[in-house]
DNA sequence: GACTATTGGGTGGATATACACCTAATAGAG
DNA sequence: CTCTATTAGGTGTATATCCACCCAATAGTC
């Protein structure tokens, strides 16, 4: 409408093409997705991606961890403390450095893990399947530049 | 390798071509880039996004609003109070229908939502203009295809 | 070796998210 | 009108997330 300053964008375009609403709307619903996949075994969505990073690697640092999934480093202590206690993960300090302290898997972990695994490719391809292969193989480029910012 | 269960997708595989993850990352980089474009103003990103909802249509319940961005309804009426009591919106019983919470913007929090335009503004094209427009068209229908889910 | 800068990490607080369970108001069946 | 089902919503709990601030260990300088 006239009356209001031009330079301001109209709340129907701000609804429709807002970047970050529809991310997190569908992060809300694909960790949804997977939560309800993990449950049976006893994880969350985070939790899984958590245990595959501390795989990812051999011993990986707080700060790897914290850096390998974009999340703040704070946000990862207090995740990989929920996973210790859980008796599926071990920090220890490093013997060179005793700043660092570097996570592994216990024997229950990778338990769980290889139990989570089989759930992963199935809600994975189900949502993958979703999409045509080329809107895919899109969304990832996307994600990953938009991840990278 | 052979000798582990033919069925499991390696962990390489997983940590290239999990969604959720990719999700996830995306969603943890982008709202913080939010929350930084809209700090000056005393927003974070969801609260902007629920600001919008609010407006978007006339007096929304909160199972409309939590509809509307795919979050849990408890976790709207959380937010909402948070809103409510920084005075920039209210929420009244439904006059026709008791169980009904209505809510609207006050004075102040249509100040806030219009400082906050400009930022939104500046912050969502610079994002977007990140991606190619093919690229950003057809991440907006894949995600739109995984919110849905 | 002492002083300072850097680095790895933790704590406390505010808020974000969802689940299990609950209350209150309305609607519908008889 | 009463009883029950449905619907709108809230509470408590556990965990998720980031920020401001802190501590301890190493590295670098002299």
């Amino acid at each position: 409408m006239a009356g209001t300053d031009a330079a301001l964008p109209s709340l129907e375009l701000v609804a429709r093409s807002c970047l970050c609403r529809r991310v997190q709307h569908a992060s809300r619903a694909i960790g949804k997705r997977f939560d309800d996949a993990f449950r049976p075994v006893g994880l969350n969505n985070w939790q899984f991606t958590l245990l595959m990073a501390v795989t990812a690697e051999a011993g990986p640092t707080v700060n790897q961890i914290a850096a390998e999934l974009g999340m703040d480093r704070t946000t990862a202590t207090k995740n990989l403390r929920i996973l210790e206690r859980r008796g599926l993960i071990e920090m220890r300090v490093d013997a060179q450095d005793r700043r660092i302290r570097r996570s592994a898997l216990t024997a229950e972990g990778q338990q769980v893990l290889q139990a989570a695994l089989l759930r992963w490719r199935q809600v994975n391809d189900a949502v993958g399947g979703s999409l045509r292969p080329e809107q895919l193989a899109s969304l990832n480029a996307a994600l990953e530049t938009i991840a990278q910012a």
